[in-house]
DNA sequence: TTAATTCTTAAAGTTTACTCTAAGTCAATA
DNA sequence: TATTGACTTAGAGTAAACTTTAAGAATTAA
C-alpha cells in the first residue's frame, strides 16, 4: 500500500493531479485507511501505468476516462476496448511516421545551416588575419 | 504570388492563424498589393514550411519567433540558430524513442485484451449452443 | 458592377490539463 | 504531543495556441 505521496514520486504526477484524475474518473476504487487516507495498491499503480502510457501517447483524459468506464462495465465491453486501443495504436503510429518525416526535414535544415555557418566562419577567419600574417599563424 | 486564402489552403493554416503568426513575428516581410492585401511569395511558403515543421515537432511559437528574429539579425547569429536546431532535433529524437517505448506497451496491452476478448467470445459461443446441438452446427 | 475577399484593431472566448488557494478538520509519525 | 501530511469542496488561475467576434472600410475578381 502506498500513500498519495509515494505514488506521486513513483509516477511523477503531483498529489493534486492524482486526486484530479480520481475526480475525473481515470482511477477508481482506491482504498482508504481508517482515517480516510488514500492507500494505493499495486494494481492501482498498474492502472496508473496504463493511464500515463495512453496519456503520453496523446490520448485525451476524456477518452481514457471512457476506457476506464468501459472496463468497469464488464466483459461485454471488451470488443469496444480492443477497438479503442487498436485505433489509438494506429494514430500513434501515424503520428510517429509523420514525426519522422518532419525530423528528416529538420535534419536537412540543420545540415544546410551548418554548412552556412562553416562558410561564414571561414570568411571571418580570413578577415581577421592581419594583412601580411602567415596563414595559420596564431593571432593575438 | 498567393493570396492569404491560397496560402491557407496550401498550408492548412486558417487565414486568421496566418495573420496571427505575422503578428507574433513568425513570418515577416510579406509583400502587399497596392490595396494592402497580402501577397505571399514562394519564399514565404518555404518559410511557412519550416515554421510548420518546427511547430509540428513541438517547438513553441515563442521559440520559432526567436529563431526568425535571429535570422533577421544576420549571419553572426548562425551559430545560435544551428545550436537551436541541433537541440530541437535532439529533443524530437528523444521524444520519438520515448513514444516507441509507449507504443510497445500499448501493443502489448492490445494483444492482452485481444486474447481476453477471444476467450470471452468463445465462452459466449459455448453458452449460446442449445443443449444437445452438435458443436459447430449453425444456430438459428 | 456586384459579390466575394481582405483589411484593421482589440478584445473576448475556447480547450486541455493541470495547478493552486483557501479554510477548516483530521490522521499519522517521531 | 507536536509536527507533518492528508482530507474535503469549490472555485480561481495558468499556459499555449488558437478561434471568434465585431464593425466598418477598402479592394479585387468575375
Amino acid at each position: 500500500m502506498y500513500s498519495i505521496q509515494d505514488v506521486s514520486k513513483k509516477t511523477g504526477l503531483s498529489a493534486h493531479t492524482l486526486r484530479y484524475y480520481e475526480k475525473e474518473g481515470l482511477i477508481t476504487g482506491v482504498a482508504r485507511s481508517a482515517g480516510g487516507f488514500r492507500q494505493y495498491s499495486d494494481e492501482d499503480l498498474e492502472a496508473l501505468g496504463l493511464i500515463c502510457c495512453l496519456k503520453n501517447t496523446g490520448m485525451s483524459l476524456q477518452e481514457i476516462a471512457r476506457f476506464v468506464e468501459l472496463t468497469h462495465q464488464g466483459e461485454h465491453t471488451l470488443k469496444e476496448r480492443v477497438e479503442m486501443l487498436r485505433e489509438h495504436r494506429e494514430n500513434v503510429m501515424e503520428r510517429m511516421s509523420e514525426m519522422q518525416r518532419y525530423l528528416d526535414k529538420v535534419t536537412w535544415k540543420l545540415n544546410f545551416f551548418t554548412e552556412k555557418l562553416k562558410a561564414y566562419e571561414a570568411r571571418q577567419a580570413e578577415k581577421n588575419e592581419a594583412p601580411g600574417t602567415v596563414p595559420g599563424a596564431p593571432i593575438y
